[in-house]
DNA sequence: TTCCACTATCGAACGTCGTTCGTTACGGCG
DNA sequence: CGCCGTAACGAACGACGTTCGATAGTGGAA
């Protein structure tokens, strides 16, 4: 055998003699690493070193670390999942959409390695594919076509994985590590923008002081509210 | 010294003896290395051995790997540039948006390595700059709020990107390689999507039969048309 | 001419990474 | 007891990014 290939099935935790491995914990694990120091923390030594093990056993739970990183990204999504699921549904499809989309964005701002990995993930069966039903749903309560529904719920999670892969690449490491000041590493721009010239720049300068104070959320929200409004012209106009 | 720090000054090119190298020389055959096997494919050795020197060389005139992939980066955004520039101006700036847009998002869905990095690149001299104070411009002929137009230019490009990432990371090394017709890679998805519980995933089933016929980029269009019908709501209604 | 600083090039060497593989050990079953 | 599936382990391998000392060619100053 080459391992365990069933994710769901972790059936019978009987007892073991040390460190009670299982795919859990490695998940779980590699979720703190990545959550601690990004994606370069996440090794497979490091990974072992956490867990108190070699790093053979790892490939015993994971084939590679691609199959890793889908199977930590998954179990973050099944955060994301928990609370969409537990969010009441209003009479206003659009709104329990919004609302959706901003769960997910929040998370992803609190884990910004999500970004950059919660599409490359394929997996059929899986937190995202349930994710993916939830969002739908609400499609389904709008006068739509089945391709506009399609098309509605790829534009909500681009517009989602979009804004916030931009904002969380954004601050490199100084900034994340608090040794800069976030304004401060703002104002870096500002002041270059500002001293642009201006008639090859007319929009970056004026933007210059909208980007000083601006806080990524507003900027997610407004960018959200664009497409839903969209939608909505469109669920009423058929 | 440490290298040359200036982009722009590509000054005389007098004669050297051996191989031409140049940052610009450089640049291409990193972007070529790219287009032809992705971002894995970039390496310092393959690099080197592809200009006929040694790897020391090339931290002449990049100072490290990060450095190299922001440069080739903007060189090719470069090319976007230029397309986006050469586009005539009409009298509806919304369509103009449209069209730039457009011509970006068909540069990402040919340089697939172009979504990973267009954001990470926060290059404030560069062309990444000059493209987003382009399509910039066309929100200052709306009739919009400072800050809208910086919100209006933030969704635009986080569709733009957002989308292509989605559907440029959808297509595995396989499908690449025209080893896997796409149609039959995407059949595997409907399969499996068409066996789930209709109960639990009423609209993954719906909208499986969508996802067989459908088109990356009518795909992108409906979700691009859905922020710019809002946008066009947002500008007429101030 | 000689000298020196600058520009540019080179590749061996270092440490880290993902991954492989032979080996060991435990527990239940025939 | 021997066997087999499960699980664990870490040395070793090749590839990677990066560093560094050595080595020229060039142009101006002395």
């Amino acid at each position: 055998m080459t391992g365990p290939r069933a994710l769901s099935t972790e059936g019978s935790p009987r007892g073991r003699k040390r460190g009670s491995h299982s795919l859990e914990a490695v998940l779980s694990a590699a979720v703190a690493l990545l959550d601690e120091a990004g994606a370069p923390a996440l090794t497979f030594r490091a990974l072992a070193a956490r867990l108190g093990t070699g790093v053979g056993t790892i490939y015993w739970y994971v084939s590679n670390k691609e199959e890793l990183l889908d199977r930590a990204t998954d179990h973050a999504i099944g955060g994301v999942l928990a609370l969409v699921e537990a969010q009441p549904e209003s009479d206003d499809p659009i709104a329990d959409l919004r609302a959706m989309a901003i769960t997910l964005f929040d998370a992803i701002v609190d884990r910004p390695w999500l970004s950059a990995y919660f599409m490359r993930n394929t997996d059929v069966q899986g937190n995202s594919l349930r994710l993916y039903e939830k969002l739908g749903q609400q499609t389904l309560r709008l006068d739509l076509t089945p391709r506009q529904r399609f098309h509605a719920v790829s534009a909500v999670t681009g517009v989602v994985v979009g804004t916030a892969a931009d904002l969380g690449v954004e601050a490199p490491q100084e900034v994340l590590d608090g040794h800069v000041d976030r304004d401060a590493y703002l104002g870096r721009f500002v002041e270059q923008w500002r001293s642009l010239d201006g008639a090859e720049f007319p929009f970056v300068q004026q933007i210059a002081d909208e980007f000083a104070g601006h806080d990524d959320r507003d900027q997610f929200l407004a960018a959200l509210e664009l497409t839903l409004s969209g939608l909505r012209l469109q669920a009423g106009t058929r």
